[in-house]
DNA sequence: CTGTTAGCGCGTTCAT
DNA sequence: ATGAACGCGCTAACAG
């Protein structure tokens, strides 16, 4: 009964019972079904609820290379942000009609190098990609089929829109609440930049944060197997002024609290934290988590946009979007004084 | 430069270049390589190369009936557990050359039948379920088309493979856990069940736990607005022995957790903790999360094997797998007496 | 308004 | 071992 055999019913079959030729089934289920007379059309209609017909979008596609399908290159699925995105890029697929197909690379460089060929194949439409592009050569080849749209991540050598954060606005907002609020002495934490241009910019705003500010000391570390030492360091070099983090995204927040968290460190009286990206469980830890909230569902619906434009047809320059970021306080930017 | 009209290169200009036929050049895409002569195969991969040659799995697909693409109905994408499985399977398809289709229906049963309408169009070859399934009838009228496997929630009337975890033992290690530690008056908090079959299972497990443990007294309470009110109850209603709380999943944790944490509740002394789902977060929040860890990455791989299984064939009666959970004991379970 | 014809890019007989 | 021809399901061009 289940058995996956059975026959697909086809724009013939329908023709057939409905005693007309495929053209004119093509225009129904197509733009054109004003052009049938109100009886054909009945007709087919019947033919097609009896039947059960649906449309087989890879012989649509093949016919007029349009397959509806949209690709989304991914680095590291289970990042609360790309899964946020992702989120948006789909709401703004499903609007418009498009599906997605979503390729997690799993931050390997080969797996990205398999996945774009396997994009490729299906003749995706449009392609999202939040990776780090380590396949210049692929990935420019393919950018001359179809048009593609960077998130959060710049590539080298790429010339394509690019949607994400606003990064230099965002690291000055958090570095003017920590100025405000007492803080002089600050860690960044960020995760190792290899190339991330988003993570590089923050890194680089953050610097030059600290130093046009009078009387703030600033460094910069590494997550990683260190982590541990570097924060404890920090804990005891005092002499600074109030102590604070900063964490450069989410997998940062997570490390670095926890890590706090095994020092014994209370939290957050020993020491302040503002972090990039909003997470849900910020309010629960210690006195919750300042943060600075992306506005993801926008970036996303954003990239997918920027897509659709491109397939209209624009040919302007590339663009690139900006968003600003959110500062949500909570208890671990309690002022000092 | 970037223009998407440039054409792609083709199985013919392959041939033209090679000078040899599309046939033999499908040979050698093919299965059947050892069948051309080395001469001709070298000329074909030459070709190939230079040309940047990737054959068309559309068309690919639409003459062998075979498309390489899997579809997966997700019921709520932000949902960890879900992400989870979804890595898993992303997994699990890319290790035997299929793509993904990922579709969101955001708990709406609209989305969900356009997704499937979407899928179906789409040729896929097996379809992995994650939501309630409530459009029956195109569900069981796509499952006489293709293998299809349940992920974590049954869906009544429909004879396919199951795999998830194990609720009843899982329910029953999180109450022999409870009641070693201590605890005997235990309010179990769960989204709406509604309809949902893992949710009902480990309610009614949660039940039947209560009922066998003498001196045990258990409650039921659901996620939504009334939580805080039934919290502030349960907190209040003393002389049953040590409460704990036992959360049926990972959003019915973060909104209980809110919650305690906003009456003020000092986390975890006053109020033991046991959630099913394991989240990273949960060694962060107070003396840290008790929880029953799903295997989520497991789930996910053998839902993809599990169909990979039917397209190769297999005829057997419906499946049904049943992972066990891993017991993490953090310090919401602390000991009491 | 409607049907006929000719492919889209590829796999698969059949010949040779 | 290789090529010619046909068709997968559909759309687009042209006739009528």
């Amino acid at each position: 009964m289940s058995n996956p055999t059975r026959a697909r019913v086809t724009m013939n079959d329908v023709a057939d019972m409905a005693g007309v030729s495929k053209a004119s089934v093509s225009r129904f289920i197509g733009e054109d079904r004003q052009l049938l007379s109100e009886a054909i059309a009945r007709r087919i209609e019947h033919a097609i609820d009896t039947l059960g017909y649906r449309p087989n979008q890879m012989a649509r596609g093949l016919k007029r290379g349009r397959t509806r399908l949209i690709g989304m290159l991914v680095a590291d699925i289970r990042n609360p942000y790309s899964i946020a995105v992702m989120h948006g890029v789909e709401t703004a697929c499903r609007k418009h009609g498009y599906s997605l197909v979503v390729c997690n690379t799993d931050r390997d460089d080969e797996q990205e190098r398999l996945h774009l060929a396997a994009l490729r194949s299906y003749n995706i439409e449009g392609l999202i990609v939040n990776t780090l592009g380590h396949h210049l050569d692929e990935l420019r080849e393919l950018h001359t089929e179809l048009p593609m749209v960077l998130v959060d991540r710049k590539v080298d050598q790429l010339q394509s829109d690019l949607v994400g954060l606003n990064n230099i606005a965002a690291v000055e907002q958090a570095m003017d609440h920590l100025y405000q609020s007492g803080y002089r002495d600050i860690l960044m934490v960020t995760e190792p930049q290899d190339g991330t241009s988003s993570r590089i910019e923050r890194v680089d705003a953050f610097k030059a944060g600290v130093a046009h500010r009078s009387g703030m000391r600033g460094q910069v570390r590494e997550t990683g197997d260190n982590l541990r030492d570097h924060l404890r360091d920090f804990l005891a070099d005092s002499g600074h002024g109030h102590k604070a983090l900063f964490t450069g995204n989410g997998v940062a927040t997570l490390s670095s609290t926890r890590q706090l968290h095994e020092l014994g460190c209370h939290l957050f009286d020993d020491i302040g934290l503002i972090a990039l990206d909003e997470l849900d469980w910020y309010p629960l830890v210690g006195s919750g988590i300042t943060s600075l909230a992306q506005p993801t569902h926008d970036i996303g619906v954003t990239a997918f946009e920027c897509l659709l434009e491109r397939l209209r047809g624009d040919q302007e320059p590339v663009k690139t979007y900006d968003f600003p970021a959110q500062l949500i306080v909570r208890g671990s930017t309690r002022p000092r004084s």
